[in-house]
DNA sequence: TAATTTCACCGAAACGTTTCGGTAACAAAC
DNA sequence: GTTTGTTACCGAAACGTTTCGGTGAAATTA
């Protein structure tokens, strides 16, 4: 455990004063050519790095910003977006010397007393809110907290940055693709409603359908999980007569998609032929099923590099303007087909 | 944006020296009740929280941990394991003053730079090692950089702390159970051999069908994703007459043994019917699919909490033994019945 | 040559803790 | 009544940076 190499150590070796030091290796003005390349020098032979903490206390910052999940486990592991986002925000992060501190709340109040707790330390200077919910609690508390923060995919109107993805054309793609098939008879299977992705992606269905001049149909509730795609699957067709079911369903995400597609096949249902079945996501999952998932893809990762860049520029107090990047797209494979043909 | 309260400004209130308040507040010796008891009401009065950044400059400790993931974003997606093994960590460190880094190195190199930036700053004071390695090159690595280290679910003569579930009860109880079905053709779809946890999963089920006198059966090499699933089936099942097929496979993971199930209906074979199939993991999704999955179900929430708690001991160079949690266990569901009758 | 500006460089303070040696005050022992 | 011990408390140093005011010397101007 050899001791460290400070600034003294490098100041000693150069024949400088330790500010000479800071001002040189931070290209700040007010050290001549001559000297910097003596100090540079030798930082590089003692191998010197800064030390994290000294600059932490004397610039008053973390260096380091947040996100904290509010998922539980299960919902985690089987959701692509954090695997990818969190991707995305490292590419950032890491070459600005920043580092992510990531929490885990799976109740709700837990996660407000994380989002307390590390402000309450100053543990990182900014934080991300994703998997926004209606009225959710946490913008009031950065807001009270002074906490720099972006909401991710946040409703219009929204008081903080935001980085958002744009659903809307996406989905309306997927409703000209039905309407083209020939389906008028639909339906889709929601998220909680709590999450206000849930009823973006629903009123946006909707949106599509009324502009088409088609019925909405039946809209029932899910909770993103497989199983809740078999439950939906179960409300929608079992026990209904070919011709009173929807002829196409859209799930509002891949995982439900695909619970539905299962339940769908025990319950006798051939899939595109009988019945279309879309998802929303665009997980790798999806393209592995038979039938091949059509959905609605995002993009997680590039979500996730729009977002960190924008939290770095609101921790810097740089002026911001929220970001939309480009919308989510409409990816047919082969659970899509021609609507059947009434006889 | 109010100026934070420091421990000067409970000192000043309750009219003693900083170093009084340092040690009142830190339960040290060499302070009277009576003025502890003044201190510590000025403290609350003020809504004092030690500023970390002081406290990591004069402890000289980071007061975080990192974990460094070396997955692809898709692997990463539809694994079970790091949401749980997270949220485990997560519920030792919060409670101690401890927060979680957490960094993504898709490429290997990548990777140790990583560990190499995160030992340098000093922004951890300690690092989990998951997804062993052959060879590791993480190992020599860490000891290179006197970084504290624990290794999960590593192989015997690990050099460094480690915490393990044991997988060989669970797996020869899964033999047992194929075996007392009856099943006499085996087979087994691997992980990729870089990984050491493929080949301590293909060992224990090797060793287990030698033990109980049987042919090992084909091996084949997977890659744990979906995919390789459906490739594995395809290489096993594929073109060849029912009696020269194996009649009960263990893929290595869940993920694959779901893919393997799902190809294997396309091929027409029926599961359990005319093979078994199981799994090794436990992911919910295993309980959702039909037939459902039987599958060694492992604990990898409680993995991240004796992992964690081994990684703070280690740090505060506290004597530690490796810890060995409950080993994975067989989960009986519908994926595995009685070996089909020859006639 | 004297006054002024510019520039490289330095020393010290500041960030907010913990720790350690020191010093009064007072009690117990000889 | 001096010694010894104990206790509560304090001041200052240390951790490793950045920043800011200051100083001397060289360069410019008058």
């Amino acid at each position: 455990m050899s001791n460290r190499v400070t600034i003294v150590d490098v100041a000693a070796k150069a024949g400088v004063a330790i500010s000479s030091v800071s001002s040189a290796l931070n290209n700040r003005p007010g050290v001549s050519e001559d000297t910097r390349r003596r100090i540079v020098e030798a930082a590089r032979e003692l191998g010197f790095v800064p030390s994290l903490r000294g600059r932490s206390l004397s610039a008053k910052r973390a260096f380091t910003v947040g996100l904290v999940v509010h998922r539980d486990p299960y919902v985690l592991e089987s959701d692509p977006f954090f695997g990818s986002f969190i991707g995305g925000i490292e590419t950032v992060l890491d070459p600005r010397g920043y580092a992510l501190i990531l929490q885990m709340g799976s109740e709700p109040v837990e996660t407000l007393d994380r989002y307390r707790s590390l402000a309450a330390n100053r543990r990182v200077d900014g934080v991300f809110i994703s998997d926004l919910g209606v009225d959710d609690p946490r913008i009031a508390l950065v807001q009270e907290l002074g906490l720099p923060a972006v909401g991710v995919n946040a409703d219009p109107g929204f008081p903080l940055a935001a980085v958002r993805q744009s659903h809307v054309e996406g989905i309306r793609e997927l409703v000209e693709h039905l309407v083209g098939l020939g389906h008028t008879r639909f339906a889709h299977v929601t998220g909680p409603h709590e999450f206000i992705h849930a009823g973006q992606r629903q009123r946006a269905w909707s949106d599509a359908l009324e502009a088409a001049g088609l019925p909405v149909g039946d809209i029932v509730e899910g909770d993103f999980t497989y199983e809740g795609g078999v439950a939906a699957a179960d409300r929608l067709l079992a026990g209904r007569a070919p011709d009173e079911r929807p002829t196409a369903v859209m799930c509002s995400n891949d995982l439900s998609a695909i619970g539905f597609l299962g339940r769908a096949g025990e319950l006798g249902i051939r899939v595109p032929d009988d019945l279309s079945v879309a998802g929303f996501d665009g997980i790798e999952l999806g393209s592995y099923v038979r039938p091949m998932l059509t959905t609605v893809a995002t993009t997680p990762r590039l979500l996730g590099v729009e977002a960190a860049r924008l939290l770095l520029e609101t921790i810097n107090g740089t002026a911001v303007v929220d970001i939309d990047i480009e919308p989510a797209r409409l990816v047919v494979r082969s659970s899509t087909g021609p609507a059947p043909q009434p006889r």
